[in-house]
DNA sequence: TTTTTATATTAGCCAATCCTTATATAAGCA
DNA sequence: TGCTTATATAAGGATTGGCTAATATAAAAA
């Protein structure tokens, strides 16, 4: 598969040699932290994926289970488990057929509990 | 976050119209809300617009002052803002020939203040 | 009035996203 | 062995997103 491509830009420069102005560099930190940023929140703003994101937020699940909750279709879930592990959103592990999935990323399980905080009131 | 195991069928509807499952209701609230959070996510994904957003965090920002710390052309970052205010993100006000922007949505300060929080530790 | 400054809008193109249908893989079961 | 369950991948077409370049508007300055 050619690599499935939610990224925008991968940078990895260990300093900012940047051209774009300090205001900004000083408002929000480096142009790479930006960029994950927005990154994480592409990742993040589908609602089949906010839906995965939080059922993932309580513990491991297996497709089966967030297929049955979130009602769309086994390869659409799929997919958008794709996306979200070649993020490194989330993570995998596999026990005969099933396949668990869990969040990996510590800033990811922070911001779709603030979401839900924010936008739910949860 | 709230509860720790997930993994019930669903047993009965909670309250309205839905055809989802009870599951991702009980996790994060009613379809409503995940749709809002995904549209403002979708909305804030973007490197330039988290740039605008960071910026009138602080404050009023006029078109200018934003597109000179942005690095990117007039147009592009009139069409952005475009963009923010047609979610209900921003608002604007004319002074002459000058427009001001700021944000309009309580729930997107807060979102970006986070999102800055996790992402640049400022 | 003409020109300049500040911002908005439009058009066109290419890339990315998303969903569906169909098929592939791989482990357990009969 | 062949069947079934659980998940992944591929191909496709439709829709949306994003950029640039060009043009429009509108107020201020000359």
């Amino acid at each position: 598969m050619a690599t499935r491509k939610v990224t925008r830009k991968k940078i990895n420069k260990p300093l900012p040699v940047e051209k774009e102005p300090a205001d900004i560099f000083a408002l929000i930190g480096r142009a790479e932290n930006i960029e994950q940023a927005a990154v994480a929140m592409q990742a993040m703003s589908h609602p089949v994926r906010i839906k995965i994101l939080c059922m993932l937020s309580s513990g491991e699940q297996m497709v089966q289970d967030l297929t049955d909750a979130i009602g769309t279709s086994q390869s659409n879930i799929s997919q958008h488990l794709g996306i979200l592990k070649a993020c490194g959103m989330i993570a995998s592990r596999k026990d005969a057929t099933k396949t668990f999935y869990r969040i990996e990323d510590a800033r990811i399980l922070k911001m779709i509990t603030l979401t839900r905080d924010i936008f739910c009131g949860v």
